[in-house]
DNA sequence: AGGAGTTTGTGAACGGGAGAACAAAACGAG
DNA sequence: CTCGTTTTGTTCTCCCGTTCACAAACTCCT
């Protein structure tokens, strides 16, 4: 007998909540395609889960399926986009406005995907004439009153490494609390700063490894 | 000379082979710094990891270190690198010229952690005249010739979603066994085929699930 | 040479997540 | 109204990964 938490969820396990966005975009996919019902399986396979792992997942939402029936695609995808966090925009700042940085900028999926970039952010001066993405590019420095303004507390670090950790702390500095690092660097944040990191490079060398596994050993099986 | 698996270690868990990187970087930074020796505490340290995962981690591979001493920088360093199969480059096509593609073209990582982008592709008939990162955008149509030319067996796929199936098909086609995602899709491929996907929307929105957590309960501990 | 001090490598306990399997609940047919 | 069908929500078990703790092994100092 469980005490019913029917709005906030106490607890959800980080493996769920890393793949909640994805049945978000399979979610609103079926509801662009006019699918207004949809089984777990259904959603399983669009996802590319198990569908006892989706049902299990759901659960801890809440109980938003109907037996016999399935999920409202409409209703599920509003109740998951809220318990991410994603039914207003979160404002993002974006630092270094290189190669990368561009890229992040112009990236529409930012936008349609519950976020707005607010600045783009350099230390080099001779970046800041450069507009990109409608947005001018302005000086690192003005991070503090950005970030006041706007209310943000989520970075996107795109600088070279080296640079990558200061730039971090000035952001825990002025009150970001959330970091989305792109330089090819471990950060080190105080505790209750939440960091993730993308690295192309790692991602390269991990399909390299099992590449090679193959070549070595090809009737071994596979690890995805 | 091969009495036990001292070099091709049977089956490293995948956990531990997506931190190798890691470590290889950790490694490589302290050779710049003229450091020869280190502990495996050091080394943690530097990796932003437990010493006891590190020590564990690298006795998947052999018994590279010496007790009391620590790790030969310039050894472990190759020996990672042996394991994960970078010790020469390998080649890469990458998929999609936009944004996300050039920024890609034009990582210089790529090059210095083991690989070598030989050809850029887009099936945007208007692209083809470009020159990015030395190279000219060359037809998606060239695939097949360019994977069999250069013995490609990793693909990286910036395009929009909703070509990135067809990309995908089309490299599996061509013999290609390795795929990095960009595109915000789920990929199906046979089995056998490795595929890894880096999402950009999903990473912020992990990160706002977690921001949104904190302002709801700000005494309640954190999960990084 | 021997002992003290380090540091690695690993055995064992622990916790979390994945998948199978099943009971509970809703719908529809007759 | 009752029964069969469908699909969810949940329990149970297994496996992988993390962490602790300690013995083995090496160096240095006396």
């Amino acid at each position: 007998m469980t005490a019913r938490t029917p709005d906030s969820a106490r607890d959800i396990p980080e493996a769920t909540v890393a793949r909640l966005p994805v049945y978000l975009r399979a979610l609103t996919s079926f509801a662009e395609e006019g699918t207004t019902t949809c089984s777990s399986e259904e959603l399983a396979v669009s996802a590319g889960v198990n569908s006892a792992k989706l049902r299990k997942d759901l659960s801890y939402l809440g109980s938003y399926g109907t037996r016999g029936v399935g999920y409202d695609v409409e209703y599920l995808r509003y109740q998951i986009a809220r318990e991410i966090g994603v039914t207003h925009d979160w404002p993002v700042v974006i630092v270094g406005i290189g190669n990368l940085g561009h890229a992040l900028a112009n990236y529409s999926g930012f936008r349609s995907r519950g976020f707005r970039v607010v600045a783009l952010l350099d230390a080099d001066p001779t970046r800041k004439d450069e507009v990109v993405a409608g947005l001018d590019v302005r000086s690192f420095e003005d991070i503090e009153s950005i970030v006041a303004e706007h209310a943000v507390s989520i970075g996107v670090i795109a600088t070279p490494a080296i640079a990558a950790q200061a730039v971090a702390d000035r952001m825990v500095a002025n009150g970001i609390t959330s970091i989305l690092n792109f330089a090819p660097t471990v950060l080190s944040v105080p505790d209750g700063v939440g960091v993730r990191k993308v690295d192309l490079s790692i991602e390269l060398q991990i399909l390299a490894y099992h590449e090679q596994r193959k070549s070595i050993a090809p009737a071994s099986e596979d690890a995805s």
